[in-house]
DNA sequence: GACTCTCTAGACCGGTCGGTCTATATTTCA
DNA sequence: TGAAATATAGACCGACCGGTCTAGAGAGTC
């Protein structure tokens, strides 16, 4: 199963093959891959396992407790992948309409890349409900995040909110319109406000 | 079973119980609630059927295409709500900044009022994952939506995909968190750009 | 070699999944 | 009244669900 390896819009991924990683690692990376397509409820554990190439027994070793830590691993996965892209910008000098340019252009060739079939995991995951543990787990890499947007928002939280919140709403209607239009439009938008004020 | 009526963040429900309407439309409402709640693939048919108290078969009969086409009557029948509030307002002479606030006021008190235990349906549906033609249901209504907000934003559709982006993507932080602060920000920061422009 | 610890392997469990099917009740209209 | 159409009722189906459990492979250490 030649299937590439996931898949936040923002990271620079390598192109290593899932074959070559370490079981627990694989078990994430496939778990990152399918719980953005099919959500948290729409994904079963033997389809992960298979899509993993990992025996049932490797699974509740590296994670106890099963399924809902497996996805609380995914979503602290993805957290490393946006904070590293959020801390490196934020570093480099650019200004918000640059990170935001950057960002949702990202995100969109992602969701062509993809053929729309994915969405970000935090949105798949938290938007139809899953357990609690992983609700709270989503919570503080929105929060992160948030966080992380400040020294570029000049402190505004809800100058932060309104970006997370639009990227994230953008891909899922551009997931259902299969066209990344809604993403750049919202891009667009969002950067004539910063040039604005 | 008095579970309350569906639950668009926008409308304003009368208040009947669900023990009136006829089976079909009682199968749409419940359908609502759930999806809303726990997504499509999270949402079994069997909890369905005993929270609407309908037997197997009525689905059936009504819903020959099964689950998936009464998430497309759940997605049609939200879509007559959204519209509805729309129309409504753009006709009462309210300014875009009016209705957003109005928007999102409402939602907040939508997600406090469930314990942030809802999604928006649409979101719900597609950010997970769903079948083909429950996605081009959902996408249907979300050009509407967008349709619907064109006279309110001057002909820009990048303004309207950026407040129907940032609705959707701020009440799945907001359920993250157990919050409705960030519909609120963003809600602010929407309407802080609109009396900038 | 023998013991330990880590990890892989998959059979197996009860429960639930979406869907089909037949039987019966209710309504409509001739 | 009686036939036809509509809708309710739920038993039943094979497939799959998440999770448990036992067995053994493999590496490291004495």
């Amino acid at each position: 199963m030649a299937r590439p390896l996931p898949s936040a819009p923002f990271s620079g991924q390598p192109a290593k093959n899932l074959g070559d990683l370490q079981t627990k690692e694989r078990l994430i990376r496939t778990a990152v891959i399918l719980f953005q397509t099919q959500g948290y409820h729409g994904t079963g554990t033997a389809a992960l396992l298979k899509a993993a190439n990992a025996p049932k027994g490797s699974l509740y070793h590296h994670f106890p407790g099963g399924k809902a830590e497996l996805a609380i691993a995914a979503i602290e996965w993805i957290e490393g992948e946006i904070l590293a892209a959020l801390s490196k910008t934020a570093n480099s000098g650019k200004t918000l309409a640059d990170l935001i340019g950057w960002l949702f252009e990202g995100t969109a060739r992602w969701a062509e890349r993809s053929h729309f079939e994915e969405s970000p995991l935090l949105a798949a995951i938290t938007s139809a409900g899953a357990p609690g543990e992983v609700m709270a787990a989503a919570d503080r890499v929105y929060r992160g995040a948030e966080d992380a947007l400040l020294p570029l928002t000049g402190g505004s939280r809800d100058l932060a909110a309104l970006v997370i919140s639009s990227l994230d709403g953008s891909v899922v209607l551009a997931r259902s319109r299969r066209d990344a239009e809604p993403i750049r439009a919202t891009s667009r938008e969002l950067r004539a406000y910063l040039s604005s004020r």
